[in-house]
DNA sequence: GTAAAAAGAGACCGATCAGTATCTTTGTGA
DNA sequence: TCACAAAGATACTGATCGGTCTCTTTTTAC
């Protein structure tokens, strides 16, 4: 009991990294095993087939990267900086991403665009959880006077996850974390502007 | 010699959807001959593998969104309005995006992120491409006293496709086109207010 | 210490993969 | 019209896919 759960979150962890990296049709289970060192028989002990793994190998690399914005989000002190905070745990996507691979919820969204419903909706499920933390985020700042309260919280988070999204895809196809840094920087501008107050 | 051109074009064409809707390591041989109505010895008398096919088909696409872009962009008369018109091409991405499964660039950088050197290295040329017209009309706007000059074209180009692209990902994953709107509203107040003179 | 249960190894399954070789059909230029 | 070449269909290859089955080893509880 206690050594077989130990082994099924290992084979988790690892294979998130593959999934994440190769995308769910461009990992088998021979890759699996390569990257455990646990044969055929020892991983499908712990699972059904290739999907579960890659499930629940999903809300693994989630659950990394979001306990890193929370890192990111409880040393700051105002709303403003916990919104540019987003971009400060991706400002070294292309050498130390919080999770190997980049974004979970950008990469299984492009890669199963049509392809494992399952997957795209956990996605979708992390897209809706992001934009309510930023959106509670916009609402902290209007409501402790931050932030000018005529604003949308709804199409400015919107905004700022597609910025950052985009600019990941950007720096890890240039192989250039300029790309995070200058739309952190072209948001932050527009944020201070149109967001905050006086 | 003239039917055998037109085949491998048909082929071409209709793996570019496939390749652009299901990524390179989600598209089979199989799903090629279906979709061409092409049985295998025809398809390799024109291509020697299926790289070849996936290589001319990611250029197929992006030729094809380019086309879009250039119209789009011809019938604008300011430099502003130019700049914007890069998400109208994709305003309608859930039912309508100028190509069949979306943005070839950013599906093909998301999914081959560390697989296919060959299709990642088109996806940087087509970013370059992209930045480089994004670029010159912004340099338009600046020397015929449209924009400001004191702005930077080189972040402001990384900032507006980043924005583009990340919106992209966010409407298809919602299934909705709110997130491109909604982002080129942003975007366009932001244009507004730091690039536009007066 | 021992027996039962849990964990894991490894051989095997049919299906499908990309790619090839051979043969037939179709198109084309004289 | 006819001969040759181009185009395409089909059957096949070995490799690999995800998944199953059986047997061995290790862990665990008493």
């Amino acid at each position: 009991m206690r050594k077989g759960e130990q082994t099924r979150e290992r084979i988790i962890q690892q294979s998130a990294a593959l999934f994440n990296t190769h995308g769910y049709a461009g990992v088998s289970l021979n890759e699996i095993i390569q990257s455990t060192g646990i044969q055929k028989g020892g991983i499908y002990r712990h699972f059904s087939n290739k999907d579960e793994i890659a499930l629940e190998a999903y809300d693994f690399a989630v659950s990394v990267v979001r306990s890193k914005f929370n890192a990111a989000l409880a040393e700051k002190k105002s709303a403003y900086e916990r919104l540019i905070s987003f971009f400060e745990v991706y400002s070294n996507v292309v050498d130390n991403p919080p999770f190997t691979g980049g974004c979970p919820m950008l990469n299984t969204a492009v890669e199963n665009d049509d392809g494992h419903p399952l997957l795209l909706e956990k996605a979708k499920r992390t897209l809706d959880s992001m934009k309510q933390t930023v959106k509670d985020i916009l609402r902290q700042g209007m409501e402790n006077g931050e932030f000018r309260t005529d604003a949308d919280p709804d199409s400015l988070s919107t905004f700022l996850i597609a910025s950052l999204e985009g600019s990941i895809m950007l720096s890890k196809l240039d192989g250039n974390n300029q790309h995070i840094r200058d739309t952190a920087e072209h948001v932050s501008k527009y944020l201070k502007l149109f967001l905050l107050k006086q």
